[in-house]
DNA sequence: ATTATCTATAGATCTATAGATAATGC
DNA sequence: ATTATCTATAGATCTATAGATAATGC
């Protein structure tokens, strides 16, 4: 009874643990790291060593260390920003605040989905000051851009909430990003969870409490509609 | 006319800018580079650059780069945290969400004259995995509980926040870093800012925006008056 | 032939120490 | 004598490339 060896290439000196493909194993790897130690303090031999290869092997997946940085924090915003369309769609005629209140729903589950909480980094100096990134950081501006005309339109033309309105959509952002990391690793993000967040983001615009809870189902019966259909 | 050399000590091969003493300098100079570029991609050759010393010279005045940073952190949170004895005994017979709205403006305004929003690191794994922060680590801790302990009275047992009872001490706190640190560098604070800021935190605890009004113009008269006090 | 690993290593850092030097202070 | 800098450098990384090797696929 031989083993069977269903892979192509070198055997590694280290049996993966794992079936996953080797580019998804240093991804896994690397996330952890960052998440933990901090970007540029993590050094490609650490990332190969959780994985279990040697340090050399990591350049035959990614070109470097940024591109796997690139790549995580893609994953951590795509979704929800191919989504946005849809979501202004759907809550064309509800009211303003059910759009925000779908926005964030979304995007704490995107977040909660991404390996290890990497949204934290998204806006850490590691990140923003290396061109590496600008792919991200584009894309990035555009969910914040949404999050700045939907609960902009939310909390009408009056209120005065802490941030500028170009800023407005920033803050949201991280209030998302900052609840959902402080759910700790490892825990799934309950439904309760992403209601109590996505109804924080209202609180944070001043929209009075009467009118939160109305929002919430609203939101909750068009985020199945959404989930269910595709990002188009 | 010859010019005055008021300092012992060899010159440097560049002459400072600033009379500020040369340890100041440095904290300046690193502040600035480990806000922008992070403190592990941060070299101790470029913070002397900054400077205008040669990189060995650093470790006259310090013993290292974590204790550059671990100095800077302190700073950012020390004021407030020697004030919180004070800030609940004058609120006392207040209400509660005064005492909260005052703790924000309080820490808006340590943070605010932090150098360089340095303040927004707290919460970076640069900081938060290594154990030369400990104390910096501990010193945030007890404010966090402040946090804690003042917005839970402010909110109410039964309200259902975005953090866990826990949690929330530290969600206010990072939204008080981020607002602030959105103000962009080099503008000082106005207080019309910081009173939205401190707003924010009331409104993310779901309090009502009646009780927002009031308890701002009790925290402000409060505020001067602790102003001109010392921590004690 | 292709794939995925390995070994070996060059070159570029980066931190921290040792010891010299040039001011002021007494 | 004390202070604050300088020069020089050892030793420890860390990234990325070159080229070998051991599987599977055809």
């Amino acid at each position: 009874m031989s083993i069977r060896r269903t892979h192509p290439g070198r055997p590694r000196l280290v049996p993966p643990k794992t079936t996953a493909p080797p580019r998804e194993q240093v991804l896994h790897a690397a996330a952890q790291l960052f998440v933990t130690k901090g970007f540029a303090a993590t050094s490609t031999r650490e990332i190969a060593d959780k994985v279990g290869i040697r340090q050399a092997s990591l350049y035959y997946h990614f070109t470097g260390k940024d591109e796997i940085l690139a790549e995580l924090l893609e994953r951590s915003v795509r979704p929800t920003v191919d989504r946005i369309e849809q979501i202004e769609r759907v809550t064309a005629s509800e009211s303003p605040e059910t759009a925000l209140y779908l926005l964030a729903l979304v995007d704490v589950h995107t977040l909660a989905e991404a390996p290890d909480n990497i949204g934290m980094l998204a806006t850490h100096p590691d990140v923003t000051s290396s061109e590496a990134f600008d792919a991200f950081r584009s894309t990035r501006a555009e969910l914040a851009a949404a999050y700045g005309r939907i609960a902009t339109r939310a909390a009408g033309p009056a209120s005065a909430t802490a941030a500028e309105p170009g800023h407005l959509g920033e803050m949201l952002m991280h209030l998302v990003e900052v609840t959902t990391s402080l759910r700790s690793s490892g825990v799934p993000i309950s439904a309760t969870t992403a209601a109590t967040i996505a109804a924080t983001c209202l609180r944070a615009c001043g929209i009075a409490e009467d009118r939160i809870g109305p929002a919430a189902s609203s939101a909750a019966s068009l985020a199945d509609a959404l989930s269910t259909a595709g990002p188009g």
